[in-house]
RNA sequence: GCGCCGAUAGUGUAGCGGUUAUCACUAGGCGUUGCCAACGCCUAAACUCGGGUUCGAAUCCCGAUCGGCGCACCA
């Protein structure tokens, strides 16, 4: 069994992680998350609430899962996220068919899927492998489609991604901001992709979970108020360039800005809290990178991106999260479609003083003369400059009719205005969370074996912020006088929080070995010193040290451990390593 | 979607046309046990599903589902 194979393995076996409606047979592209799994999910979202939500002022929403059609039209997933195929008759192979037929029409895009295969047909075009002939084009959407109330009045389509529900909240985001730049929004939650063929477990998924924040933020102005908190972080780029050369390039953030490796300040920002982030849930250093897109792989509408990418045993270099400077594509889009103003009206620091032209046509004398078209006439004399105001005669031609107009039914003059400010459409940094697969992640990082007394022993490694359990109490046997201490220590560490495992099955051994396995930071051991003594011992799961504390210190001790505050040799009284078996 | 390979207790497995379906670990109970997967006894627990061939199918054939790998797909 590779590592891989030993992960999901136990990733199953003990909760974490199982395969959905196996009772029914299955579905690929779907995972339930077991005892241990959906604490893990919701300590890992939770952190994230702490970096994305808490710490940078944002505001978390939650819009509705399922969307309808015009959202989708205005984002292109509904064209964009759909391909038409057709496949070999003879040796039954797919292709998009509009690739097929690229070198015949200039924008195959357009063509619906029958026009598509009548030129297919009317050009004889087989299949590229075998020269078969070709099904007929059908249509492959990898949004899950539904209707919404009864009959098919509305179409409604599962998100593909949580972002459109930010965008499409941006007038009353705005509101409740005050009117003013930057300001955020982001939304943890499922969203639903119909793979073809989906694999690798939770690496690819038809449901799965993103945290998105999307940072609206002034595009005349990309820097950040905060960035010096992080200029001095260093981390391994692997910018386009260091891409062609094959090497990543190690620098601190103030200088990739300066040297012009990240576009900018703002979006550098976020990378480097992405970065903490991913530290903090127990990503591993050494297994983490920093990836620029290519040009060709970029969006075209984007203006720079960096994926963070992570390596797993077995599946090699892998996406988790994807930091894009969108700039201000999706207001547009959502503009466009819905009509709607999507702009922000931003103020300068000093009204800017300008000299305007203001026309004013004699109503009185234009109104009986031009009738119904006097309004026209009005906006025709607006137009025009005070050169073509003044001579004998203005001329103007309205509704392609030439109109004479004697100089004194106008009248205009220079006055001086004041512009406090303009309408600009904000640019959007939008950092992406794959949730499912940064949890796999850490399970994948936080895995090892190590040998104790010849026998092999595998822990997951979770930092205490992550663990589903963090401390397991474990009375050294299944006896009265033993058992009683300890569910007093186990309801009063409950009462203040903790997740807390309580165990008496099995030797002591085996119980300390089931809980490295899920990652127990802590085990409480009451012995016979807790009656006699009143102590009990704390064990470290990556050390196997134990530490003996008083009864009335556990739970201060504990909660102390956990947060780090502590070393666990200082927490209490070493005991000598454990006795050889 | 295509091709190749696979699917047996919770986990890992044996099985090759007739077995009470093998073994280990795991889990539960009782006893024992003074700190790193101890021991004894007991218990629970499986042939992915649907067809077919055959007197008889976990075993052979077909299909579906799921999984692994390669191809295609992955805004």
């Amino acid at each position: 069994m590779d590592k891989n194979e030993k992960i999901n393995e136990l990733a199953r076996r003990r909760g974490f992680l199982w395969p959905a409606f196996e009772l029914y047979g299955g579905a690929a592209g779907f995972f339930d998350y077991g005892p241990l799994g959906a604490p893990l999910k919701r300590r890992i979202e939770d952190i994230w609430r702490q970096y994305f939500v808490i710490q940078e002022g944002f505001a978390e929403i939650e819009a509705p899962t399922i969307g309808v059609e015009g959202i989708y039209q205005a984002s292109g997933h509904l064209s964009g996220f759909s391909d038409p195929l057709t496949g070999c008759k003879e040796c039954k192979e797919v292709y998009r068919a509009d690739h097929l037929i690229k070198h015949i029409v200039e924008v195959p895009d357009a063509l619906s899927n029958e026009e598509i295969y009548k030129t297919i047909q009317e050009n004889e075009i087989g299949c590229p492998e075998c020269g078969g002939q070709l099904t007929e084009v059908y249509e492959f959407n990898l949004m899950f489609k539904t209707m919404i109330g009864p009959g098919n009045k509305m179409t409604g389509y599962m998100r593909p991604e949580t972002a459109q529900g930010m965008f499409i909240n941006f007038p009353r985001l705005l509101r409740y901001f005050r009117d003013s730049l930057p300001f955020a929004a982001v939304q943890i939650g499922k969203s639903y992709r119909n793979e073809i063929s989906p694999r690798q477990g939770v690496i690819r998924l038809r449901e799965f979970t993103q945290a998105e924040a999307e940072i609206f933020i002034d595009p005349r102005d990309k820097t950040h108020p905060r960035f010096g908190e992080i200029r001095d972080i260093r981390m391994k780029f692997y910018s386009q360039a260091a891409q062609e050369k094959g090497v990543e390039e190690e620098m601190t953030f103030g200088e990739a800005v300066e040297r012009g490796v990240v576009a900018h300040q703002a979006l550098a920002y976020y990378v480097a809290r992405t970065y903490q982030f991913l530290l903090a849930i127990g990503v591993a250093p050494d297994k983490l990178r920093f990836r620029q897109h290519k040009a060709d792989e970029m969006a075209h509408y984007a203006a720079d991106c960096w994926d963070a990418e992570v390596f797993l045993d077995r599946l090699g270099w892998i996406e988790i999260v994807g930091v894009a400077d969108r700039t201000d594509y999706d207001l547009k889009a959502h503009a466009a479609t819905s009509k709607v103003n999507l702009s922000v009206f931003v103020h300068y620091d000093q009204p800017v003083k300008r000299q305007k032209l203001v026309v004013k046509p004699d109503f009185k004398s234009l109104g009986p003369r031009f009738k119904g078209k006097a309004k026209a006439v009005g906006e025709a004399l607006k137009a025009l400059s005070p050169e073509e105001l003044k001579g004998d005669m203005i001329r103007l031609t309205v509704d392609g009719e030439p109109i004479e107009i004697e100089p004194t039914l106008v009248s205009f003059e220079s006055v001086e205005e004041e512009i406090r400010g303009e309408e600009v459409i904000p640019h959007v940094i939008e950092p992406s969370f794959g949730i499912d697969r940064i949890l796999y992640t850490v399970l994948d990082h936080s895995y090892y074996e190590d040998a104790v007394d010849g026998e092999s022993r595998a822990v997951l490694k979770f930092l205490p912020a992550v663990a589903p359990i963090e401390v397991a109490v474990l009375p050294l046997m299944d006896r009265k006088e033993l058992v009683g201490p300890a569910r007093a220590i186990v309801d009063e560490l409950r009462r203040l929080g903790l997740r807390v495992d309580y165990d008496t099955s099995g030797s002591i051994g085996r119980r300390y070995r089931r809980n490295d396995e899920i990652g127990t930071p802590y085990d409480v051991t009451v012995d016979y010193e807790t009656i006699e003594q009143g102590t009990v011992t704390i064990r470290d799961r990556d050390t196997m040290l134990q530490i003996k504390v008083p009864l009335a210190q556990v739970a201060n001790t504990l909660q102390a451990l956990l947060c780090g505050t502590i070393k666990f040799e200082a927490a209490g009284t070493i005991l000598s390593p454990a006795k050889e078996a």
